[in-house]
RNA sequence: GGUCGAAUGGUGGAAUGGUAGACACGAAGGACUUAAAAUCCUUUGGCCAUUGCGGCUGUGUGGGUUCGAGUCCCACUUCGACUACCA
């Protein structure tokens, strides 16, 4: 029998569907564990070879662990709300479900072939509405709480009415968009829509008015996380700035949590410090400055308050309140152009035009330490959302004043010694204070750090200001303009909106005629006949972005079916959290954050018992794509090899990697690639045209898209599963290359001829011999260590390595046999299942046993080998890492072949190093 | 600008501070074959020596720690990822 792996597989697959071999239930009895990726968009163009290489990582470790008997929970579903789907039934009319579920469908019959073990039966789709109902149940439960600061929690916004009307505003803990006061008497004596307004201002879920990314392109707000340099991400369309009545979650009153939960979790260094940057802690101050000439106060906030002696100006972000309250009446159209210059600006705009700019508003502040009267101007370079969007300026010590301060000629004050401001600011929080003395307060010789200290004190205690910490982090914009997204279980009754309740939910999505705004500029859902009440109140225009669906779909798969409960107690018991979590770094500061965000909600609520949802993360690397290039010479129709090109004139052209095989073109495949090289003539190396090639991104233009479907065609999915893992490490980024998939598939063929000559099962009971057996736990030791560690790329060399080493002894024992198809079973399941039955196994080597090393076979000799060092000779000796020294320095001196090695030789030096080796030095 | 990471043959990549280049691709030579494919064997960092079985050199650059550094420390160069007017 030779290796047919399309029949292997195909036989195997319809025997683990045909038995539910991947079904997974709770088992009380066994220790659970929970692997799961990033699940996938289903984009219209399919998948390449660079997205199963997670999957395929996952996989093999949701399979190990099974052999290790643990109940593993491996789930599959899709992110099925999206932008491109809506996108297209823009253009084309067709329904965003139409495609989003014949997507599905190719997606799915493309992971169907790589022989992943997911519980299919556990799927999910956002778009479901079984799913999408406990989206927006949680919605409404982060509507129905406000986040409690003193007790760290979300709690019923039933409880702060309570207070409310007991003691109005004083006392309360609640995280809130600004601060209000009010008595008890004054909440009483609300109509219904200024308590609503009010409690907006504490749910967790609430209507304001925020400065968000409005995206007039695709008509929409976007997340922060959905904006890069100015762009949004899908499409790369300009974003401006605009300020939006718009639902938002109050995602910063869990900065602190979000930021110190990071060190409980086993996430890359780099991916928490990606979420530090992102949350963004900065201590500091808030410091008022009194205004000349006027009752009015501003606030602001600053990490240098040991600077103050050396603010010359102050700057007003073009949004901020304070604008309107100090700016003069000769400042006024000035101040008003500025600031409408600003807004018609788009954020990309912004941030290109590097030029400083600024205007008077024709007041001046007053310094609270030293007193001395200083300008405050309104530029954009002080933004409205951090802090206060007021600051003091400090040109001598940050670099951004600077540069406004040499613009519009203001003075700059140096307050650390040494420091030379003449040609920029001295940014660094390191040295001794000058000219920092006022009526109060004299810092003048202390240490920067101190100064902080000191000058933090100082104004706490004079009531000038107080210690306040700053997060970046900023609430998440939750409205979304479009229709394929999850609607809001939301209407509002004389404009007060109002939740459904749980009994009413699923809120469906309604049919509309077109996928575009009304011609009134309201979203499309304002399309939609009849999109209100019973008793007649409209419904929410908005639908919830992509973050919504996937931030708690983890916590859905424990428990997929249930009617009544996100999760049962039960379910959400036995599996708690995600053990191992695969996926791309790219969702570091969106998913990664809502997702912990929505979990900790949840887990306050009692729902959860977990209060991260990742304990793991392992972020697989990008698939990159690799080119291929033909060189034309110009004006011809005739291509010159790669390395005859030197001295032509030619045009390098991308060619379809598809008819490439080691970079050798296929001749009569490109002729009959395109019309137009029909007739190509060719100047050839030795017979064959060799390309060129470069590393890019995978994309249809480069015609370097590699479909998993062709390589398991060709080499099978055991083959590509193999090479996916043996390109590299899983967390680097690297190019696919076709080139080297015949080494692995090569592998699985020499295997295959442990097992089979001809028809001929060569297998016998034989006992091995200790080479084999040693050959066999190295491998045992050397695969379940990588497993642990994801060096997959070493373990399918090891892999090798025993195959090569078992086919010279001429090994076909089935004892050692059988141990080698277990461990490969993670990796290539199909030809282990195979060659498993083969041997006489039945059942399925699923639910086989993880074999154990043992340290008897792979005794080395502690004598090693006799080098040279500086010329002087030296004899080298390996001893267990716990020998104490004493007996190292005597195993050295007694060892035979170390006696041997020294003997007529004057022993120089013992070198002990503890725990690690002996150097002889003899001379 | 900030943060993190990387740099090893023609290529992808191995190396708990202990014989650098495992394994694989590619290449060269050979066996089998009428021939090719497939398969198998040998060689393969560089330089020198190859009827002397060996020698020298070598992990981006320069320093340091160490008996010993690809690995640890400092500085620099280059590249990549993420992020960015966050006061």
């Amino acid at each position: 029998m030779e290796y047919r792996h399309k029949d292997i597989e195909q036989r195997w697959q319809q025997f683990w569907k045909d038995n539910k071999t991947y079904k997974t239930e709770i088992d009380n009895g066994r220790p659970k564990f929970y692997v799961l990726d990033m699940f996938p968009y289903p984009s219209g163009a399919g998948l390449h070879v660079g997205h199963p290489l997670g999957y395929i990582a996952s996989d093999i470790f949701a399979r190990y662990k099974r052999l290790r008997g643990f109940n593993v929970l491996h789930p599959m579903g899709y992110d099925a709300y999206g932008l491109p789907a809506e996108q297209y039934a823009i253009q084309t009319g067709q329904h965003p479900e139409v495609t989003t579920r014949e997507n599905i469908a190719r997606y799915r019959s493309q992971l169907d072939r790589i022989g992943f073990c997911y519980d299919w039966d556990r799927e999910i789709r956002t778009c479901d509405p079984g799913y999408y109902k406990w989206t927006q149940w949680a919605f409404i439960e982060m509507f129905n709480h406000y986040y409690d600061t003193a007790l760290n929690k979300a709690m019923p916004v039933a409880s702060l009415v309570g207070h409310f009307e007991e003691k109005g505003s004083d006392g309360i803990n609640a995280a809130a968009t600004k601060t209000l006061h009010f008595t008890a008497d004054q909440w009483k004596a609300m109509d219904e829509k200024q308590k609503s307004d009010t409690l907006m201002n504490y749910r967790i879920a609430y209507l304001g008015n925020t400065m968000v990314n409005w995206c007039p392109k695709l008509g929409t707000v976007l997340a922060n996380d959905e904006v890069s340099e100015g762009v949004s991400v899908r499409g790369g369309y300009p974003v401006e700035q605009k300020l939006m009545y718009q639902w938002c979650l109050r995602v910063s009153a869990y900065a602190p949590r979000l930021l110190d939960d990071l060190d409980s979790v086993a996430w890359s260094d780099s991916i928490k410090e990606t979420q530090r940057n992102w949350i963004g802690r900065s201590e500091g101050a808030e410091m008022q400055f009194k205004v000349k000439d006027s009752d009015v106060e501003m606030t602001i906030f600053t990490t240098r308050a040991d600077t103050v002696f050396g603010v010359t100006f102050m700057v007003l972000a073009p949004e901020s309140k304070y604008v309107d309250m100090i700016t003069t009446a000769d400042m006024r159209d000035a101040v008003k152009a500025y600031r409408d210059e600003i807004k018609h600006k788009t954020e990309r705009e912004r941030m290109i035009d590097k030029k400083v700019s600024g205007v008077f508003t024709g007041t001046y502040a007053v310094n609270p330490l030293s007193g001395k009267e200083i300008p405050i101007y309104v530029s954009d370079y002080v933004l409205a959302g951090y802090g206060t969007g007021a600051i003091m300026a400090v040109p001598a010590h940050d670099s951004r004043d600077y540069a406004f301060a040499r613009h519009f000629n203001l003075p700059v004050i140096p307050l650390i010694e040494g420091a030379d401001v003449s040609e920029q600011s001295f940014d660094a929080k390191e040295g001794k204070m000058i000219n920092s003395c006022g009526p109060e307060l004299d810092l003048n010789g202390m240490d920067v750090k101190d100064a902080i200290a000191a000058t933090k004190k100082f104004i706490e205690e004079k009531g000038i200001g107080k210690i306040k910490v700053n997060y970046r982090l900023r609430d998440a914009i939750f409205s979304r303009q479009r229709y394929w997204g999850e609607p809001f279980p939301v209407y509002y009754k004389d404009g007060v909106p109002h939740m459904f309740g749980l009994d009413n939910l699923p809120l469906h999505l309604p049919e509309i005629d077109k996928y575009l705004p009304t011609e009134s500029g309201e979203p499309p859902l304002g399309r939609a006949e009849g999109w209100k009440t019973q008793e007649g109140w409209p419904l929410e225009l908005n639908t919830m972005p992509g973050f919504a669906g996937s931030s708690a779909y983890y916590l859905r798969y424990m428990d997929p079916h249930n009617d009544n409960e996100l999760v049962s107690a039960e379910a959400n018991g036995y599996w708690r959290n995600v053990d191992l979590y695969v996926g791309g770094t790219e969702h570091a500061t969106g998913h990664l954050i809502y997702s912990r965000f929505w979990n900790k909600f949840l887990y306050d609520l009692g729902k959860v018992c977990e209060n991260e949802p990742f304990r793991k993360l392992v972020n697989q690397g990008m698939i990159q794509g690799r080119s291929n290039f033909v060189y034309r010479i110009k004006d011809t129709n005739t291509f010159v090899s790669f390395n005859l090109k030197k001295g032509y004139d030619v045009t390098p052209i991308h060619v379809d990697v598809n008819i490439v095989s080691n970079d050798q073109l296929d001749l009569d495949a490109f002729r009959k690639w395109r019309p137009e090289y029909a007739d190509a003539e060719f100047i050839l190396e030795d017979g064959k045209y060799i390309c060129g090639w470069a590393v890019e991104k995978m994309s249809k233009s480069m015609f370097n898209v590699v479909n998993p479907d062709d390589i398991v065609e060709r080499y099978g999915a055991d083959t590509l599963r193999l090479y996916e893992m043996f390109l590299g490490p899983i967390e680097q980024s690297k190019p696919w290359d076709t080139n080297g998939i015949d080494g692995v598939n090569r592998f699985i063929k020499k295997l295959w001829n442990l097992f089979y000559k001809g028809d001929t099962l060569l297998v016998n009971d034989e006992k091995p011999s200790d080479e084999a057996l040693k050959s066999i736990h190295k491998l045992i030791k050397k695969v379940t260590a990588d497993i642990e560690n994801f060096s997959y790329n070493t373990s399918v060399s090891a892999f090798m390595i025993c195959v090569n080493e078992l086919g010279a002894l001429k090994c076909h024992s089935r004892e050692v046999l059988a141990d080698l198809l277990v461990l490969l079973a993670p990796f290539a399941p199909h030809v282990s299942e195979e060659l498993w039955h083969a041997i006489g196994n039945g059942g399925t080597i699923c639910d086989a046993q993880w074999p154990q090393w043992d340290e008897k076979y792979l005794k080395e000799a502690n004598v090693n080998y006799p080098v040279s060092f500086n010329g002087k000779p030296r004899f080298n000796i390996s001893v267990p890492a716990d020998m104490p020294a004493q007996e190292v320095q005597k195993l050295a001196l007694e060892n035979e072949a170390a006696a041997k090695w020294i003997e007529g030789k004057t022993v120089r030096k013992v070198i002990v190093v503890p725990g690690k080796i002996v150097n002889v030095v003899v001379g």
